[in-house]
DNA sequence: GAAGATGCGAGCAAGACGGTCGTATATCCG
DNA sequence: CGGATATACGACCGTCTTGCTCGCATCTTC
């Protein structure tokens, strides 16, 4: 499984929108939703929660709605992710006797530090990857033909590369 | 969350405990539940499926049990949670729409493309992972004294590294 | 044939997840 | 002012998943 939730895939999608249409001053839940077919009042929880965090900027009335706080290229798809699933642990049992409900095999789990490392690298790959590189992306068909000349983002090929 | 089933969790653990103790031939699944705390019941179906899949071999009866049907340095941690877990993608809509619950926004959902990149890559990190990786592990506080001369998976800490 | 082991299906309680509803509040415009 | 449009927020709810148990059949050794 290892997957991660629909309001994080809406959340990454919201901010490919708003990173897509930077003229408009700010975009509302509603237009966004409507935009995917995603239900508004969810989205709307989550586009709160992303401006609560600091993602993004709220302004309520007429005309109002979200617009990114920052730079696309400066938000990275592992803080939207964290804001929205909160912290990724690929082993079951959280690192810490804090608020998750830490499994009772804490002591004997032999696993769970190796498995540390491992999703330490998960976090730096979702940490390279920014949410302008969701917008420069390319259909993998047409990816073949594209000339490469001066990629975008060239940690984020480099990132992803190394590893296949 | 993006975290692993505790099933697949045990599942490691179990493939770790046999890699342990080569010298004996066949552990059963009581034994090994015992010996971490884990649910006897629960850990025998876990067994079932990875015998089921071929990466143990199982033998009733008394002092039966299961045993590891591949050398501990040729079973990828990808191999058990792929059979626990099912295969494992990172955005929330299966690429398929076969059997999996696929989505009903698989066309509007436009980041569904540049996640399978990072799906792919965790994918191969898990590949790189291996059994024996598991067992030579050492905690984190005694590492930094360990001698590094000849390690016995260098591809894994290149991995690791390279992306920390 | 009894004991100890796997094989397998059904079932079940708790929690997560996706989504809705209602209401309060802020802002713009006429 | 007051209505229209938007965010802010909490409660709620149905459904699916997860972790786990039970029961029974089957296999194997002593």
């Amino acid at each position: 499984m290892l997957r991660l939730t629909k309001k994080a895939d809406y959340g990454l999608m919201a901010l490919k929108f708003l990173a897509e249409h930077p003229e408009v001053h700010s975009q509302s839940a509603k237009d966004i939703a409507e935009a995917y077919g995603i239900p508004p009042q969810l989205l709307a929880k989550i586009l709160q929660r992303l401006t609560k965090v600091g993602l993004l900027r709220s302004h309520a009335g007429i005309n109002g709605g979200y617009s990114l706080s920052r730079d696309a290229r400066t938000i990275t798809a592992f803080e939207v992710i964290h804001a929205i699933d909160g912290p990724l642990f690929i082993t079951s049992c959280g690192p810490k006797t804090g608020s998750s409900r830490s499994c009772d095999l804490v002591d004997s789990c032999t696993i769970k530090e190796p498995l540390s490392r491992v999703n330490e690298s998960i976090s730096e790959l979702l940490r390279a990857i920014r949410i302008a590189d969701l917008v420069d992306a390319v259909p993998f068909d047409r990816r073949t033909h594209a000339k490469t000349g001066q990629p975008k983002s060239a940690q984020f090929d480099r990132q992803l590369v190394s590893l296949s």
